[in-house]
DNA sequence: TCACTATGCTCG
DNA sequence: GTACGAGCATAGTGAA
């Protein structure tokens, strides 16, 4: 197989197959089959010549384009197909499929502009070859980009089109427009053909240039280029083919896959046709392909030291290792290991069960580790993954470490496209593979009838997690390349693979919790809880469920009547804040209400649930940090989530008193001061907002000061609120009617606010708009350190969600470089701290706040060591500024 | 009983 | 219709 994409101008073969192959071929029904004889033919034909790694079959969708809009006249003095080849059109898809190649058509486009744009796209990762005998596409022709016409056995390169026509590929829109196509109905220049055309270009350079220096035209030519100047300009709107199409071609969808064997040969049996041609030429190419898949039976269990030692030194020898553990717990700090699966390149899959329960003869896990700690001490060692944190933070649990070098297939997909919200191997598997993989599930069994791996007969234990390091690995080969390609690599290798270590240390270390403080916290809310609830029933004249927003609304606004704030939901009336709070205004029962929700979601979601979480084992929590959900780079927290513990409101607050150092230490707590608006700042290098920052000022004092044109000493609390309502809804791209509802004005005065906002940033406004016309012509983003958010919407018909991929687009390099930058302070902070203050740990973060604890004997100079560090992680055009303090718990180190 | 959606609220 | 990114709790619904 050839690396290699076929981009098959479908529509032109079966034209060609039509005429090709005598009409009189029909199948025992008496139904027309030259066509698809033809295309069939060709078809096969060409993947044997070309044997194309990837391939995508592209048609013209009946109907009228945007040509048609453009100039009645296109394609008019084209007769309708055939009857008899209509016919055809839909056995040729089915046949099509059979083949299990992906079909595009694009409605108000025609197949050129889908190859155009799918040319384009795809140039940067792979050869690029185009089949078509159709010369406007000759246009598309570069280097990266070749076209093959199958029917002349001709290709085209750049020099090729130049040679042929006289004009390079991209003067060919100009040159058709100049020289008119009749079988497309284009006008063109009367009296100017293709010699006299190329004359003209070598002259000039352009149609252009041409118009420019008329003047040095005479006779009928200048009369005829004159008269047909509209004619001129309409046909080259007409050659000049759409590269810019709302798709988001991801190569991975057009990677070749098997045909559907029978029903092939039921569709031959159907249309008459000779079954020789694939059997002999084409399922030799499949049946080589199907060899490399996973293969069960290659899997090895190993039981005996000897051969364990023989692995060991054949992975060394190596290099490159790939590792799957199987454990008894998904939480890594109670995780026991059952057995663990390796597999490399080269060999055989293996599994070493070490703690199953039917397992005859086993090695035990100290031995199995014993023998395996070259493998982790070896600096020059890789160790593939599937999420290695979880491996690492299980190792770690037999004192084991990984010395050399990790990789993560989590990882490198989340790279790769963050916005697939699934990274799981069976995803993985299935996405680059092809294949579906056993699932846990499967081995186990779920729910109460769930059992152990360790209680997994060994043989199917060996296929489950044989299979899961075999095709760790076999993923990790096709992504890997892809990092490189997309200039992701330095990310992935000096930033998220570092991190990844360190978020395993934090929740191996997590946070201890002062339980007492929590309950009484937790006795005095519930009280007032009550009182609330009370008070609400007898407002309302009933006892009703106070959770459900359902019949809270049945009660406000159908047995009270209340007709105040009312919004509508997808299934009825809303009772958010927002509503409560206009309600407030007239009836006391909305606060209560709103009293009501923060307590009980205070109660519900914090004190209920922190004590539960704290482990037996180490009387501490340990939250897991996700490093692959956030679509823009950030981590997210769960188990519990700690970063969203409540600061803003009062009673929330309280709860970050809860959050203790170990005996005899502190807690410090370091943020970045407006780390976002920063970013804004280097980004749109607007000079105003670079200047604030560099003095030293207040940035919500000084745009208000701006945007009311008044000194920094006039700006009231009211003005500084509104200037810090727009300061941050712009880095989230908001709308004149959300801030009108944010700071309470009119949505025609919030306008103005945002326009006088621009006109005195207009370096943000720039900022805005290239990065949208960016993301407009490369589907995606990129944070300062080439995080890359891929944003195929941004071209989108709809226009709710094109405004929505705009602001995606904006938010996401401010709020992606900001996580780029905190990563970096952890990954430089975690080696320094190692070597300053050893007994000192980082345990917590919070998007933009890192949490440590530290021995009560490291407390001098610590804060000005970590604010150190933070503050000089990266360089901006603006400094970046750290509050840092530490104290006796969270809310003290604030 | 379980899986799923809708609503609402917490954080940066 | 109306601001970006997350996690989580409860109610309610429909299928096994």
């Amino acid at each position: 197989m050839k690396k290699q994409i076929l981009l098959i101008d479908g529509s032109s073969y079966i034209f060609r197959a039509f005429y090709g192959v005598s009409s009189g071929l029909k199948n025992k029904n008496g139904f027309p089959t030259n066509a698809i004889f033809g295309f069939k033919n060709m078809l096969m034909q060409l993947l044997k010549n070309e044997e194309p790694s990837h391939c995508v079959m592209i048609f013209d969708k009946a109907g009228p384009t945007f040509r048609n809009e453009i100039y009645s006249g296109y394609k008019a003095n084209r007769d309708t197909a055939p009857d008899d080849l209509k016919l055809q059109f839909d056995p040729i898809y089915r046949f099509t499929g059979l083949l299990n190649l992906p079909i595009i058509q694009m409605e108000g486009y025609e197949a050129d502009d889908v190859i155009g744009t799918l040319a384009k796209q795809l140039s940067g990762e792979i050869k690029v070859t185009i089949i078509s005998g159709d010369k406007d596409l000759t246009q598309l022709v570069t280097d990266q980009v070749h076209m093959l016409d199958t029917m002349k056995n001709k290709i085209y390169t750049p020099d090729e089109v130049k040679t042929r026509f006289g004009v390079p590929p991209e003067k060919i829109p100009e040159y058709l427009a100049l020289v008119g196509d009749s079988s497309d109905n284009i006008p063109g220049a009367s009296g100017i053909g293709p010699k006299s055309a190329v004359k003209l270009f070598e002259k000039f350079g352009s149609i252009e240039g041409i118009y420019e220096n008329i003047e040095q035209l005479k006779g009928k030519q200048k009369e005829n280029l004159v008269n047909s100047k509209s004619n001129v300009e309409l046909s080259l709107k007409l050659t000049h083919i759409n590269c810019d199409l709302t798709i988001n071609p991801l190569l991975d969808q057009y990677e070749r896959k098997e045909p559907d064997l029978e029903g092939l040969k039921a569709f031959y049996e159907e249309m008459d046709f000779r079954q020789d041609d694939f059997f002999k030429g084409f399922s030799s190419q499949i049946v080589q392909e199907e060899s490399s898949v996973l293969d069960y039976n290659s899997y090895e269990l190993v039981t005996s030291n000897d051969r364990l030692k023989e692995i060991c030194g054949k992975i060394l020898e190596l290099g490159e290792v790939t590792i799957d553990l199987e454990t008894t717990s998904l939480h890594p700090i109670e995780a026991r290991i059952v057995g663990i699966a390796l597999a490399w390149k080269g060999g055989n899959p293996v599994y070493v069960p070490v703690g199953h329960n039917d397992a005859v003869s086993q090695l035990p896990i100290d031995k199995v580790l014993r023998e395996l700690s070259p493998v982790f001490e070896k600096k020059e060692m890789t160790i593939i993954g599937q999420n290695i944190k979880y491996e690492i933070m299980v190792l770690a649990n037999y004192d084991v470490e990984i010395k050399g070098k990790i990789n993560d297939t989590m990882l490198e997909s989340y790279l790769l496209d963050a916005n697939l919200h699934r990274h799981n191997l069976n995803d993985l598997a299935d996405r680059y593979l092809q294949h579906k993989m056993i699932k846990f599930e499967d081995v186990t069994g779920k729910g109460k009838k769930q059992i152990l791996f360790s209680e997994v007969p060994v043989q199917t234990a060996l296929r489950y997690a044989a299979e899961d390091a075999d095709a760790t690995l076999r993923v990790h080969e096709k992504m890997f390349p892809k990092l490189k390609t997309r200039n992701l690599q330095d990310l992935y290798e000096n930033i998220e693979l570092p991190l990844c270590r360190i978020l395993g240390k934090m929740e191996r270390h997590g946070v201890k919790i002062n339980t007492r403080y929590l309950e009484e916290l937790r006795d005095r809310l519930s009280n007032e809880q009550e009182v609330l609830r009370q008070s609400i029933y007898q407002q309302a004249g009933q006892e009703f469920n106070l959770n459900s927003p359902q019949q809270l609304s049945k009660v406000l606004f159908e047995d009270l009547g209340i007709t105040v704030g009312m919004k509508k939901t997808k299934t009825g009336f809303s009772t958010d804040a927002s509503v409560l709070e206009r309600i407030a205004k007239y009836e006391p029962i909305g606060k209560d209400l709103l009293d009501y929700r923060t307590k009980t979601k205070l109660i519900n979601t914090y004190l209920d649930v922190l004590p539960l979480l704290i482990n037996a084992k180490t009387g501490r929590i340990h939250t897991s940090y996700n490093q692959a959900v956030a679509a823009t780079g950030r981590l997210a927290s769960n188990n519990p989530n700690l970063q969203n513990i409540p600061i803003k409101d009062e009673d929330g607050r309280k709860i970050r008193k809860a959050f203790i150092p170990e005996e005899g230490c502190l807690l410090a707590s370091a943020d970045y001061s407006q780390v976002e608006l920063r970013f804004l700042a280097h980004l749109s290098e607007d000079e105003r907002l670079i200047n604030v920052f560099q003095k030293g000022g207040d940035i919500h004092t000084e745009t208000a000061a701006a945007i009311y044109d008044i000194s920094a000493e006039e700006v009231s609390p009211d003005h500084r609120r509104a200037a810090k309502a727009i300061n941050f809804g712009i880095i989230y791209g908001m709308g004149a009617y959300r801030l009108s509802q944010e700071i309470g004005v009119s949505q025609k005065q919030a306008a103005a606010f945002i326009d006088s906002y621009f006109s005195k940033y207009p370096g943000i406004k720039r900022y805005m708009e290239e990065t949208v016309s960016f993301c407009r012509e490369n589907l995606f983003v990129e944070t300062m350190f080439q995080r890359r958010r891929l944003i195929p919407d941004i071209n989108s018909k709809n226009r709710l969600a094109q405004s929505g991929a705009e602001r995606v687009a904006i938010n996401s390099r401010i709020q992606g470089s900001a996580a780029d930058l905190i990563k970096i302070a952890m990954v430089n902070i975690q080696s320094k701290l190692e070597a300053r203050y050893p007994k000192a740990k980082m345990i917590m973060q919070v998007h933009d706040e890192l949490v440590f604890e530290v021995p009560e004997e490291d407390q001098s100079g610590f804060v000005e060591f970590i604010k150190e560090i933070m503050e000089n992680s990266i360089n901006l055009k603006v400094p970046l500024l750290v509050d840092a303090g530490i104290g006796k718990n969270w809310q003290e180190a604030h």
